[in-house]
DNA sequence: ATCGTATGTTAGTAACCGAAACATACTAAG
DNA sequence: CTTAGTATGTTTCGGTTACTAACATACGAT
């Protein structure tokens, strides 16, 4: 390692403090919690300060001692923006360095293999639309959450059948479209971001992230950093066979978790109308069915899957999101029976059950917060880049 | 991170790459591999020779221009100490920077509940005698290999059901009797231990580690590093089940992995006499029983535990140790089918199935390496402490 | 009015790494 | 035998970084 690249650590370093805390911060709680010093962080706080990436407020006395000066993150001076690619709409957001959203933009069409290229125009509409809205907020960066499998460099779209796509070079596609240059353009897995949201409230965690929605999703998240494993699917479960030999599932094979606890699985055995919005999702079929029935269903078969996840990574915090938060109290015996059944239930402590506060479209929110990332990460880049461009 | 630690990242950087290239490497050659300035290179070997870490050797030439003066991690300098404990042996192996043995040693001992101290005793006299063979190599640290649960800090034993053990404190125990000033003295579980001699032939890779023996453990590697999970057995899958309600497991649950797939399920269920080497148990099975069936008991079980921890983590590398390893292609069709039905079959790129070239004890080499490993990792400490020493 | 306390700043210092030039030691060719 | 070419390793110097120690600042408490 090099000596510059010292400072670059320890610029992102502050940043990222300054990003975490919720309240205001001082220089020298700074300091504290970086375990730098206090001239190194008046240092590099000064260097933020004139990039215009931390806000210096008036000082505020805090008891006894010199009042502190408070530090916050800039503003409406920074913009990430995140998009949202689903199977009937396209949204867009954009957020700023504290994560207030500074604009939410959405249009409605049917996303498939034949319109690529109107899917594009969509996303370019929107993102501008989204910069007006921001006014003098210079963008940082573009990144596209999409339902599907992504090249893990984040360039192109493997295979998204909710949209019925299949190699296509989204990324490259909109950087050419979109007039940013040089910003970073990258598209990824929609699940991957949506725990972005989710580790926004708990930094360095451990967990398992499972959604349920259009499909079933899951990521795992070790010490704060998502697990991307070779091909990038790592927690990905909706394929996991809970029952050999059981339900079809649109994947082809049979007995996947998918086949049983997704929205379209549940809603089609039950015979509900097509307009169910998935979060009232397990109200409507407690309607027509048993409320247990349809529980039970869904516990026995996520509770295998998740059990299993659980016993191999040793985590023992499991986080349920999208229509599986709501009933995530009601799941938790299937999960914790299937734990104890496979592990030495002497050696397994508590296993935590918890909901996500989901907020309505957490890939948004975390795409918005992965094309804030590069800021956090390497300030002094950002800072070198916009000065250049100053100049 | 303070300029200081700079320094220490960097010794560290050189050192490893001395101790990573199996061939003497130049000062320039260091400086391309660790992206670090020839100056630079040159002022972190000067130390790292003055305090005899690494070897100098007499210029070689090679082609045209100026000869390359060869550098080696020292031989014979220091001393890395490792400790295997099993339900019937005690070894103790001592290794130094090269990785070369210095010493082995073994005694025979049940090791039961009610004699922690004589164990604790016996360590110590393998660990004396081996400091008494390495002559002059300075001791680093000492490594205890358990074939148990261990508290993450290493401390003690949790529970090792082979020895009987229950709440030891190991490390503890073992630093009070050896005579070694504040070395660090640690005792880990064996498998995740063995898996740091594959992890050396294979450095930064990913894969998952499978060693069939008494019983059946594993781990997960990921980029070069062994998953802890919050109780330090994440990929420790003996107790996965494989067939709900089967066989009764000594866990005291029914159809767990451990209760087909073990040196003492295997042995019993056929009937052998309890003397047959774990190395010979295939060939012996064979002999009594059909081959075809045996594999297939063992392929069937250990396929599915082995396909879903794949499927679920995205990894495509399986490495067999132990029993397991000479018949690794043999099972590899039954991995390699369950993958195919629990994963897109479309998506999966092929699954590597592969043998550990395996060491007698692995666990006692990955304990010595362990033992080794604060000296890679942080020359500056050891230079400081040991020129503290001899002042 | 003074003391105590916590914040933030100002020198001055020590340490680090890197760029460029240089010294070194060999091979290869004329 | 000489010269050119090449790669290694060293020296010198400069720029940058972060730390130490002391100080200035701005409050509350007594």
């Amino acid at each position: 390692m090099q000596s510059t690249h010292l400072r670059e650590h320890n610029l992102s370093l502050v940043m990222r403090a300054v990003v975490a805390a919720t309240d205001p911060v001082s220089r020298a709680t700074l300091a504290r919690s970086t375990k730098l010093t206090k001239p190194t962080v008046s240092k590099l706080v000064e260097e933020l300060v004139a990039a215009g990436l931390v806000e210096e407020h008036s000082p505020v006395s805090q008891g006894s001692g010199r009042p502190m000066v408070p530090l916050q993150p800039a503003k409406h001076t920074v913009l990430g923006i995140g998009l949202e690619i689903a199977a009937e709409h396209i949204s867009c957001l954009g957020i700023d360095l504290a994560g207030e959203p500074l604009s939410t933009r959405t249009e409605y069409l049917e996303v498939t293999a034949s319109n690529v290229a109107e899917t594009v125009a969509t996303c370019a509409r929107l993102v501008e639309k989204v910069r007006a809205d921001a006014g003098d907020a210079a963008p940082v960066g573009v990144c596209v959450a999409v339902p599907g499998r992504m090249s893990p460099d984040g360039e192109s779209v493997l295979a998204a059948p909710n949209l019925d796509w299949v190699d296509v070079p989204l990324a490259r596609e909109l950087r050419q479209v979109l007039n940013l240059d040089h910003l970073p353009v990258l598209a990824r897995n929609d699940i991957r971001l949506s725990v972005l949201t989710e580790l926004a409230k708990r930094p360095d965690e451990s967990f398992m992230y499972v959604r349920g929605s259009t499909g079933v999703g899951g990521a795992i998240v070790l010490e704060g950093k998502v697990l991307e494993g070779v091909h990038g699917w790592a927690g990905e479960f909706g394929h996991t066979v809970v029952e050999p030999g059981g339900a079809l599932c649109r994947c082809g094979r049979h007995g996947c978790l998918e086949a049983y606890v997704s929205y379209h699985a549940l809603r089609e055995r039950a015979g509900l109308r097509r307009d169910v919005l998935i979060e009232e999702l397990v109200e409507e079929l407690s309607r027509s069915t048993d409320r247990a029935e349809v529980i039970g269903t869904i516990g026995r078969s996520l509770g295998l899957a998740v059990a299993n996840a659980l016993n191999i990574l040793d985590l023992s915090t499991v986080v349920l999101s999208g229509y599986l938060g709501p009933i995530a109290e009601e799941i938790a015996p299937f999960i914790r029976e299937t734990v104890d059944r496979h592990a030495l239930a002497a050696e397994v402590g508590e296993i935590v059950i918890e909901r996500s506060d989901d907020l309505a479209a957490p890939a948004l929110w975390g795409a918005a917060r992965a094309a804030i990332w590069p800021i956090l990460d390497s300030p002094g880049h950002w800072i070198a880049r916009s000065t250049a461009l100053t100049d």
